[in-house]
DNA sequence: GAGATTTTGGAATTTTTATTCCATTTTCGG
DNA sequence: CCGAAAATGGAATAAAAATTCCAAAATCTC
């Protein structure tokens, strides 16, 4: 059984794991690739882990996960564990002590800005856990429920959290629009009575933003604000105001509470409207 | 400190461990004591011991490590290791089998839904302080600071971070491209000897990054993949691999980690450009 | 769409590992 | 130095885990 056309004998270090389930990631069949998916991301519980733990991770049956590792060149498990048990190095720094290392590297240097914003997407999160108003969120789910198609607009950098909702409501196929700007074309006609419209804007508030929302509110639409505090500029404009916290670093906003709350109200939307018909769950 | 004798029950974190070692240190016969120092010095490898392979260490029988066990408090050495392996890693234990419960309880509330998206965030961002690995980093952005055009790709839940990206170069004034398949337009042209790709995806892979990134590589443009894991397939084309562990639950990513490594990158990137030339801070 | 081939799930088996038990040794007070 | 109590080592047992195996299901071929 000395099949040398894959498996050249098992991978000596964690590395040459890495590499061997690469190459193989593509040529596996279904409950083999889970396998290779759950256990390439965390790699690092291989080593405290017992076969029947991984399999449950992987939601597949412990088998499957002895077939992995024979495929990947290990006799068995016990043998592929030897190799992360060796390699075994307690990353025992907690997270708020790493965390306190990364930003203590020389100011600029990636790892310092990466941990920098790590810091403000976790304050965004907790200012946003506190401030987060129940009500609110349900106004704004109960008015978009309804309507025909959601609208969504947002410019600049509100422009990814737009983006990624329109991408949630397609997966939950919720009839959505999202407004782009592109070739600067508004397409206001699209504004049909009936229809929701679920605006995102930052200071600098985006005048195109503000002025779709307008013209949203003159024909009737229901309108959603997704904006930093109770009197932006959309208030007076909008049927539900949901304010999100965000800490920015520098001049650069952390998105993390913003799309948090998005998908939140996506979701819930999709949940909801889904419940009369056949939606994804 | 109140002694009220040896609490017989077991210590339930990794400190409170130690403590207990401590004040049992003096009043240990022998053999229990050999125990207690050797383990208690090297506390980080019982998650990935058995009982003989700490006897044979301490240089005693295994069945002194097994009293050791109960006389520290716990029913056996079983349970001890079950504390460390969890403290090893306590940072997303089954996240999905959570939300799972969730979704069949209290689906359609906006604001259940908020503190899952929160706490999904937060989960992502913990566990990358822990895992990021400055070499990649640095890396990455030295690839991409010698080029002359950074070229943005990422589809479906992958460009959100990419538009983001976009705008954050524009206001570095980093030269940079982003593609949006508008119109299944692919501009392959646009990639010039000299420049580079960031390339973002994740589970399901999208083919057109993919496809995209093989021809960056074979035109000889540096490619840098910002994806799930060292496996992906992106990898084999890439110079860097940035791995960013998100806590990703059906079609629904918090992002929030993979914003966090791409504003790092962005700005580390944008910075270390300005510095030759004159662009803004 | 029938037959061949691969993949899969789970039960049965083997191996490893933890745990208990007890005969023997050591320690200690008198 | 004797007897009681504690400590010890190792063999025996129980529990848990890894591994194999095979029938059923799925997938591919022609």
């Amino acid at each position: 059984m000395d099949d040398q056309e894959t498996a050249d004998r098992a991978p000596t270090t964690v590395e040459e794991f890495h590499e061997r389930l690469a190459a193989l990631a593509d040529r596996l069949p279904k409950r083999l690739r889970q396998c290779a998916e759950y256990i390439g991301a965390n790699a690092d519980r291989i080593a405290v882990s017992t076969v029947a733990e991984l399999a449950a991770g992987a939601d597949v049956p412990p088998s499957a996960v002895m077939r992995f590792c024979q495929i990947v060149g290990f006799s068995g498990f016990s043998e592929m564990q030897r190799l992360f048990r060796e390699a075994y190095a307690p990353v025992w720094p907690d997270y708020a002590t790493r965390l306190q290392a990364l930003k203590e590297k020389d100011a600029g240097s990636p790892a310092a800005l990466l941990g920098e914003f790590i810091e403000a997407g976790r304050l965004s999160l907790e200012a946003l856990a506190q401030s987060a108003d129940e009500a609110v969120l349900n106004r704004a789910v109960s008015v978009l429920s309804h309507v025909n198609t959601v609208h969504v607009v947002g410019f600049r950098r509100a422009f990814p959290v737009a983006s990624y909702l329109a991408y949630v409501f397609e997966k939950m196929s919720v009839p959505s629009m999202l407004h782009d700007g592109l070739g600067q074309m508004t397409h206001r006609g699209a504004l049909r009575p009936g229809d929701g419209l679920l605006a995102i804007t930052f200071p600098p508030y985006s005048r195109e933003t503000l002025s779709l929302a307008e013209d949203a509110r003159a024909r009737g639409l229901a309108v959603v604000a997704l904006t930093d505090r109770l009197s932006s500029p959309l208030a007076t404009l909008s049927d539900a105001v949901v304010p999100v916290p965000e800490v920015d670093f520098g001049s650069f906003r952390s998105l993390s509470a913003t799309i948090a709350v998005a998908m939140a109200l996506a979701v819930a939307i999709g949940t909801r409207r889904g419940d009369g018909e056949n939606a994804r769950p």
